[in-house]
DNA sequence: ACTCTTGTTAAAAC
DNA sequence: GGTTTTAACAAGAG
């Protein structure tokens, strides 16, 4: 499940893979991906990569001399992005669940392929079909970032506004922390991992929370997914990196998937139930 | 065969 | 009628 912390993974590598690359072929093997557009390859043809930028857990990118042009990529359940260079040796990245060194591609989950020139080829891949790649206009992109509320990730994220408006909710704590509009960034895995470590049960309502428990609530949910993106994301069930690498912080996870073993901080036993929706691990003892 | 998995959103319910 | 909850999407794992 790509979120914040993996996208961002996913973003820097390719920062340093294709910026500054020309694209010269493309091939659309499901057009679902690329919202059956037309237009899709002989608008991006011959274009060169110029930025990759990244708002929650949207990618956009963007193209030399083109200021009208932008290309918007989402994961959502399994995507992924994958580099392989003119060796044809894997240097790219997203989502998997089968050992990189067995994968040849295109394999049964590649959806498209863009072609560079020097021989270089990116790949997006996507099991179950959810994630798309989108040709968007300045205005488009403009629109599909203001959908965003802030990141708790940002130095200057702004706790104050941040507790004065989940005070005001009616919702569960976790519904208001997945709702991309409120903040961007969280998604199932971190939501439990931040609630976990301000000792805050997901099944609080928001007008419930005193001000002290929103605050440390921010600054969790800002940790939590930094701490994440210094060791390339998490992998719980399919994720990797650019470099076919998984993520380093499953390793760091205290309640995520833990359900049925010991609370590192109190020995409880770790529980699953479902709030907002979603699957919901938390520490009765330590979360109030 | 049936249930469960999740990011996002549209429809339904409140 | 604005807010909150549920269902749908898809495909695979167990």
């Amino acid at each position: 499940m790509p979120e914040l912390p993996e996208v961002e993974t996913v973003r820097l590598q390719l920062l340093h893979k294709i910026v500054g690359k020309r694209i010269k072929k493309i091939e659309i093997y499901k057009t679902r991906t690329v919202a059956h557009d037309p237009t899709f390859e002989s608008r991006l043809k011959n274009q060169t990569i110029e930025y990759i930028d990244r708002i929650g857990k949207l990618l956009i990118f963007s193209f030399d001399k083109k200021p009208d042009l932008f290309l918007l990529a989402h994961l959502k359940m399994t995507g992924q992005f994958f580099y392989i260079d003119k060796k044809g040796q894997i240097v790219g990245g997203g989502h998997s669940d089968k050992d990189s060194e067995n994968i040849t591609f295109p394999h049964k989950h590649s959806r498209v392929a863009f072609g560079f020139d020097g021989g270089g080829t990116l790949y997006f891949n996507d099991m179950r079909l959810f994630g798309y790649l989108k040709i968007a206009s300045k205005d488009e992109a403009e629109v599909a970032k203001s959908r965003f509320g802030p990141e708790p990730i940002h130095p200057e994220f702004d706790t104050k506004w941040f507790t004065t408006a989940l005070l005001k909710k009616k919702t569960p704590v976790k519904a208001a922390l997945l709702n991309q509009q409120f903040v961007a960034g969280l998604g199932n895995i971190y939501v439990d991992e931040a609630l976990w470590r301000a000792k805050v049960l997901p099944t609080r309502i928001c007008d419930t929370l005193t001000k002290k428990e929103a605050v440390v609530i921010a600054t969790a949910s800002g940790a939590v997914m930094n701490e994440s993106i210094k060791v390339g994301g998490t992998t719980f069930q399919h994720f990797i990196d650019t470099d076919g690498n998984k993520g380093n912080f499953s390793n760091f996870l205290k309640v995520f998937g833990k359900q049925g073993t010991p609370c590192s901080r109190c020995g409880t036993i770790i529980e699953k139930t479902r709030v907002a929706g979603r699957g919901t691990h938390f520490c009765r003892q330590c979360q109030k």
